[in-house]
DNA sequence: CTTCGATGTATCGAGGCGATATATTGGTGC
DNA sequence: GCACCAATATATCGCCTCGATACATCGAAG
């Protein structure tokens, strides 16, 4: 019943959508695919496994192993496969361009995940996250300007690098709206 | 006895220092000389403020209002003010140069308080802040010399982006130290 | 004189995370 | 063969944090 996170859901069916995997790869993928951007834990995952199996998006893939033990007995490694409905739901989840998906924790998700999406679609939800993002900057930028003089040299300092980092990140996303624009098809299809 | 998040607490002993305030204007200050850095919300704010207060760091100042109404009554508007074991408490915190204080949290903290403490402290944060910094570029960078080639482009961009970051923020750090060194001491005394 | 937004205190529930318990597996040295 | 250790793997628990919200008061605009 636990709406969970959403952007674990996203980050999951994604995975699962490359083919079946367990819970501890899972969360190894997930932490090289976004851990430039944030950590996944354990206690966060594995309750969200439970909620998906629930809900009918994913399901245990039976032991496939390679001719491996049919032995029964002995349990461990559950390997999970997304469903029809999972794929379905990924595809909605992850196709929605409403501010949501602008807010720092999804963009991410999103944009790890580009590759799914029309470029009409991956356009949107860049320049939603440019606005949101330019929103952000200006007010750092007032911010700065109101303080200034009143803080010391530290905190001012801090809040010029808070600054200039806002000011990248929107330059960030304009590059790729111009490279996304100008129809920068990714060579090929991606494989994997 | 709940020991508090140590970023609070830091932080709202910090402000005190300044001056008698109370929770709503502490708040706010909180996320201006941070507000770069993460989000205070009272969730947190005032439940450490009762402990504070029951550890004896901080007290209530009497109704000190100019002259307003000394009306009984009506209680609204709770000052507090820093008393001598936090001052203590805070000088014991902030002079902490350990691990903690080169990690995320703590570090931006120390950093915004930086004037309360002596050159030498400084440098030794600045350093351990530096060396944490190098490790995590060191393990996206590593990161991403192995997945390269087998990651679709928008991650890849992704991750190299935040390696820039990673990289962005170690020479800021390096600069820092550098100006510590070379004795850049603050104009004056930060009269704020 | 009322309405509205800012000021102000306070709490609650939902949920995320780190730490940890517990096995099993797979190598490496001997 | 086997002793040992690190990596693999599942799962949970309690602490803490946060966003939302309730509830007041106040000053200024209209």
């Amino acid at each position: 019943m636990g709406t969970r996170s959403s952007v674990y859901m996203l980050a999951i069916l994604g995975l699962l959508t490359d083919g079946p995997m367990h819970g501890y790869e899972l969360r190894k993928r997930l932490n090289v695919l976004l851990g430039t951007l944030r950590a996944f834990s354990y206690g966060s995952l594995y309750p969200c496994l439970r909620d998906l199996l629930a809900q009918g998006l994913i399901e245990e893939a039976g032991p496939a192993d390679a001719g491996a033990p049919a032995l029964s007995g002995k349990r461990a490694k559950i390997v999970y496969r997304i469903t029809a409905e999972g794929k379905e739901h990924f595809a909605q989840l992850l196709g929605n361009a409403g501010p949501s998906s602008w807010e720092d924790a999804e963009f991410g998700v999103h944009f790890a995940f580009f590759r799914h999406l029309d470029s009409d679609v991956r356009l949107r939800i860049l320049e939603g996250r440019r606005s949101r993002l330019e929103e952000r900057r200006e007010g750092v930028r007032s911010q700065l300007a109101r303080t200034r003089e009143r803080l010391d040299r530290y905190t001012q300092e801090m809040q010029r690098y808070g600054l200039e980092s806002a000011e990248r990140e929107v330059r960030w996303i304009s590059e790729l709206i111009h490279d996304e624009r100008s129809g920068n098809k990714p060579r090929h299809a991606p494989h994997n």
